[in-house]
RNA sequence: GGGGAGGUUCCCGAGUGGUCAAAGGGAACAGACUGUAAAUCUGUCGGCUCAGCCUUCGGAGGUUCGAAUCCUCCCCUCCCCA
């Protein structure tokens, strides 16, 4: 096995904290695998970026020789997460969790080895939870205690709603630590709480208290809030190839270095270089933003459709060409349209109102030509190009 | 159970009878500049058959020539007291 020190160096990379070091330090020694843990909420049936920080840290855990167990709440999805604040979420049934689980896997393998990953779901063990457990489990907390944590606390000082469940919900998470035994929990710096909960939960248990190691919540393309879906600001696994490219290309240079830290499997002394030279001026950040792009849409993808994609990339972006694969509809016959309803008809805006105001700014396009004109009128019988904006493109041909 | 505060357009947040599709900020989108980076400047940012019209300010009614603004009832949230 690898030495303690250079484990430790490893598992050090991008964390954000680890509670604590010295505890972590003596479990290795031991030089026995670990239980290395970490819960997904089967809840969203996507999975972007932001999640896969986390499956980067349990292939690493993995590749170092631990046990790693992706722990999927369907128990705990079931309930709905506290986190984030407004709607009560739907109720999903178990069948849906179940879909939703099973498209995590196949995504969750393209970063970690399925042979070394033990998939484990909490309502195995909660399922089986009685009333009875539910109140020993809940009495080994204090209301003052649970109500420390962190959102919990903004939103009271802020008047926002908490709900009971929403107290319940660190325990029972904290509990998939105890049923698991686990050795190290990983999570998301929101989670910290949740984790320090497993903590106590395990000692209340007569168990170890687990590590806990947190991964920085990574941000989304704007750079600004953590990536998600609901804010328009994520790259999801499923993104088709060149669409995923260009949102990493769409990144900013000190957001690229961050992403390099938490998904790229450049290694730490690679990385260093690249920033230097970087900063010394003899690699240009656009270049290396490129490499990010390709090595995670050939892991998502593959290694071909990787290169495809910088291809058209450059194609589209650099030399101005229209790309390889616009989308192409059916005209209409004859007869004329107006070109708001047809950018509307085509989802290229949102609304007619959209397009007027695009076609104002001197933002759309047909056949190379700018649109001056909002009520200019198109022929179904002919073939046109549209392009609005940069990134949208749209060819109508004759039926 | 009693008392008080509040629910505004994607988010935050002004607005207390007409001048309000509703200030300001954020996000987003577009244009210039670039490397589809950042920063900066500019513009847009409910919908439509678009110089006009229609639908929005928790919900339902009502007062008024006219309501996001006033009244009634209801729903929801928060605070204090019990």
């Amino acid at each position: 096995m690898i030495s303690v020190q250079e484990q430790l160096k490893t598992i050090r990379r991008g964390a954000a904290e680890i509670i604590n070091e010295q505890d972590l330090a003596a479990l290795l020694a031991l030089g026995k695998p670990l239980r290395v843990k970490a819960g997904f909420d089967p809840t969203a049936p996507d999975l972007h970026l932001g999640h896969t920080v986390l499956l980067h840290k349990m292939k690493q855990f993995q590749e170092l020789g631990h046990d790693v167990v992706f722990l999927i709440g369907d128990f705990t999805g079931m309930i709905g997460d506290p986190t984030g604040r407004s709607e009560t979420r739907k109720n999903m049934t178990p069948r849906e969790i179940k879909e939703n689980a099973k498209t995590y896997l196949t995504q969750v393998y393209k970063v970690m080895d399925k042979n070394k990953t033990t998939v484990a779901y909490n309502s195995e063990w909660m399922n089986k939870f009685s009333p009875a457990n539910m109140i020993e489990l809940a009495a080994h907390y204090t209301v003052a205690r649970m109500l420390e944590r962190d959102d919990f606390q903004k939103r009271l000082a802020q008047n926002l709603p908490v709900s009971i469940h929403e107290l319940m919900y660190p325990l029972i998470q904290g509990y998939d630590s105890v049923a698991l035994k686990s050795d190290v929990e990983l999570g998301g710096t929101d989670q910290k709480f949740n984790l320090l909960v497993g903590r106590d939960l395990q000692r209340a248990y007569k168990q170890k208290p687990q590590v806990v190691l947190t991964m920085p919540l990574l941000e989304g393309t704007n750079g600004v809030q953590k990536m998600s879906k609901s804010l328009g600001n994520s790259i999801g696994v499923f993104d088709v190839p060149n669409e995923m490219f260009g949102k990493i290309m769409s990144i900013s240079d000190d957001l690229m270095w961050h992403y390099y830290e938490l998904l790229s499997q450049v290694s730490a002394e690679e990385l260093a270089t690249m920033k230097k030279q970087s900063a010394a001026g003899t690699l240009h950040p656009k270049n290396a933003k490129m490499n990010l792009a390709k090595e995670i849409v050939a892991r998502y993808h593959s290694p071909e459709l990787a290169e495809t994609a910088l291809t058209e990339f450059e194609n589209v972006f650099k030399k101005k060409n229209l790309p390889e694969d616009i989308p192409v509809v059916k005209g209409w016959g004859d007869g004329s349209r107006g070109i708001c309803n047809i950018l509307k008809d085509h989802k290229m805006t949102d609304s007619t109102s959209a397009a007027r105001h695009l076609i104002q700014q001197g933002s759309v396009t047909v056949n190379g030509e700018k649109v001056l004109d909002v009520n200019q009128q198109l022929f179904g019988n002919r073939e046109y190009f549209i392009k609005v904006g940069k990134k949208r493109f749209l060819k109508i041909q004759p039926q």
